[in-house]
DNA sequence: ATGATTTGACCGCC
DNA sequence: GGCGGTCAAATCAT
């Protein structure tokens, strides 16, 4: 708590010193970092009530993990808003960025490189970025390509020493339009069947802007028992194993298939930055073999079957089997990445 | 014309 | 210095 009460402070001053001499361009960021703060303090409130219970925090210690988590959330989310602006002059340093000040070296170093090429100064420099480290991150290995709901862009594609595939970066789509900081990794495995290891790192602050993803889990027969997972929904069924970034509800389609149609979910009109082109699709625009889906070795992995989670935390960490029975978290949506 | 992908270059971290 | 993550110009697709 006391962690909390420091890193809410450190938050709230941050904030109220920047908003005042925010411009029009951040007012979106700053109803956001106003949604996220509300919400953290509603849970708050709720870890005070179960901290006032000490027996049941032993008995029901997911909950309180749980809340934890997702206070930690709240203001990763905040802070992810607070930080979008692309005026420098309104960045706010975060408290999950633990790196040193720049050393001299490393400022010598960057001299020395400008110094030998030519960069305008009202550009950013190419390749010029902050690596997130000790952001919260989220790890799925999935035998199939998924799809998560979410609008991703392809932005980097590399191969890994390690790695027979290659290992393609994906970033959210509205990484410009709402300053959404979410990025994810792709790799296929080396393994024989061949799995595939998404890890995502930090959290979308995009907000209503969820596809909802309809998958359809391995089935011999497509149009026999496929089993379609709604994302659109807060309900979570005992037996999904669909992950713990979505709100899930698994539906059996009728025997005569054609389960895309069938699927209602509460997705609003502000889906419509869905192309046919983009990786995450709905299934209904997915061919039948996912991996034709490639433009390359490995480009649109984003279908999603049954798999296993692992998620890290600069703060916290947690397994997904437990969350996964412990969806009491009152009006908050249950998410981990 | 617009937006997404590809791919070589660049930079931070270990 | 090498590896991995990101940038951005070129290219492709619609």
């Amino acid at each position: 708590m006391v962690l909390l009460a420091i890193r809410s402070n450190t938050t709230n001053k941050y904030f109220m010193e920047s908003s005042s001499t925010w411009p029009d361009n951040l007012l979106s960021n700053r109803i956001k970092a106003i949604q996220e703060l509300t919400q953290g303090k509603h849970l708050t409130i709720k870890l005070r009530e179960l901290l006032e219970q000490p027996e049941k925090i032993e008995s029901d210690r997911k909950s309180v993990d749980g809340v934890v988590a997702q206070i930690l959330g709240m203001f990763e989310n905040t802070l992810s808003a607070l930080n979008s602006s692309s005026n420098e002059t309104f960045r706010i340093p975060t408290t999950v960025d633990t790196r040193s000040p720049r050393s001299s070296d490393d400022q010598k170093s960057e001299d020395s490189s400008e110094s030998v090429k030519t960069i305008t100064p009202l550009k950013t420099k190419r390749g010029c970025y902050k690596r997130r480290r000790n952001a919260s991150t989220c790890t799925k290995v999935t035998s199939t390509l998924i799809d998560d709901g979410y609008a991703w862009r392809k932005y980097g594609q590399k191969a890994i020493l390690a790695a027979k595939h290659q290992r393609n970066y994906f970033r959210c789509t509205h990484r410009f339009d709402q300053g959404c900081q979410a990025t994810k990794q792709v790799q296929k495995t080396d393994d024989e069947p061949p799995k595939y290891k998404t890890t995502y790192n930090g959290h979308h602050t995009c907000k209503k802007l969820q596809k909802v993803p309809q998958i359809i889990l391995d089935s011999p027969n497509p149009r026999d028992n496929s089993i379609l997972i709604n994302f659109g929904t807060n309900t979570l069924t005992e037996n999904t194993q669909a992950g713990p970034c979505f709100n899930s509800m698994i539906t059996q389609t009728p025997k005569n298939g054609l389960p895309s149609k069938v699927l209602k979910h509460d997705q609003d009109s502000s889906c419509d930055h869905y192309t046919a082109r983009d990786p995450i699709v709905g299934l209904s625009q997915v061919p039948s073999d996912p991996m034709s889906m490639m433009s390359s070795e490995l480009d649109h992995e984003d279908m999603m079957s049954s798999g296993v989670f692992s998620s890290t935390s600069s703060t916290n960490g947690y397994e997904i089997d437990d969350m996964l029975g412990s969806n009491d978290f009152g009006d908050f949506p249950f998410e981990l990445c």
